[in-house]
DNA sequence: ACCTGAACACCGTTCAAGT
DNA sequence: ACCTGAACACCGTTCAAGT
């Protein structure tokens, strides 16, 4: 894919994030360093500098993707739903694959807020991961799933529940192995939904 | 409270707990450093050593601190209910609270996961919190209600809810003030309620 | 523009030494 | 026992310099 130019890279951004995203998912966000990062990308340590202001713009770029990431496995969860109520549950099923699946990383763009606030990116990042999960709740409205109203709390809620599940599962504190901890994403999203229900 | 010693106390490990306490609720546990604590402390860098074996061995000391907290909250907030299901219903407010109030110490307690589970006063600690809440399911069972059965799955579905919103909300992902995500808090919970009433 | 090496002020941890 | 200072191998960040 590379091809050799005046020191190394034509792109260093994108190698440096792709880097930093391995990185992380090796030794989580607590021993991730950008040292580390430019070695493996054999550049000198200081060279991330020219691409990102210092660390935390580093990590936010990678929170953002992040969320790119997750969105992609909502959308691809949801997909799997008969009707626009069951994408609704499916998606929630996703959020919890996502951060089962990639931890680490998943912790980046929920436990940095003090650094992250600032980043025009992640806010975006965020806000259009919500979105999508804003999008199912309406589709349920629609098609009679859900009641009308205001489809935030709805979609606050949802995100609460599965945002829960995937925390304490990641944290080691449900007492299920992965595929265990699936099924209580449904009985989550379910108990959550009776509430719902016109 | 304290009488000279020969070099300065004779309850460090206190007074370094007491130290970090305070230092990680000013800086969060990203750039909470050992070398600052024993600073506070007023000692030399490597004191600490001898209460403790490294630096996670002083974090997991605090996370167990912090789940003994977080069952006060649990148990003070649930005295304001009525009945028994009222004060299973307050007593996840109580843990809102308390990741509100505290929210770095909050995030030792669950984000530091690898490194904490070999430590069993961390793994003692927090299993204490949860039996507390499934005492408030078991008693809620008994004056019927919740429905009777394994009150195991009730209790992680409570603690998943509660911990999303507590989660979410401390790292600034709900559009509320501190009083409205109490208010989302009573809201979350009840939706999730129905499905377990007999 | 993009990259480099030297330098600075910090860490966590270890070790030999003091009382 | 409990504490100390010096030392080691690391960081993040800055800076003057190279192509």
């Amino acid at each position: 894919m590379a091809s050799p130019r005046p020191y190394h890279h034509g792109s260093l951004r994108e190698a440096l994030i792709e880097s930093a995203l391995t990185l992380i998912a090796e030794v989580g966000p607590q021993a991730f360093t950008l040292r580390e990062v430019a070695r493996r990308a054999k550049v000198s340590h200081n060279a991330p500098y020219r691409h990102f202001r210092d660390k935390d713009e580093l990590l936010a770029a990678l929170a953002a993707e992040g969320f790119e990431r997750l969105t992609v496995y909502m959308n691809r969860s949801a997909a799997a739903g008969l009707n626009a109520l069951d994408r609704f549950r499916f998606s929630g099923r996703g959020y919890v694959e996502f951060a089962l699946e990639w931890p680490q990383h998943f912790q980046v763009m929920f436990d940095w807020p003090a650094c992250m606030a600032k980043y025009p990116e992640y806010n975006a990042a965020g806000k259009a991961a919500f979105e999508t999960l804003l999008g199912f709740v309406i589709a349920a409205q629609g098609d009679n799933g859900l009641p009308k109203g205001d489809p935030q709390p709805l979609a606050l809620l949802a995100w609460s529940v599965v945002h829960g599940v995937a925390k304490l599962a990641v944290s080691g504190h449900l007492p299920f192995e992965a595929a265990r901890v699936l099924e209580f994403t449904r009985y989550a999203v379910e108990s959550m939904l009776p509430a719902c229900s016109s």
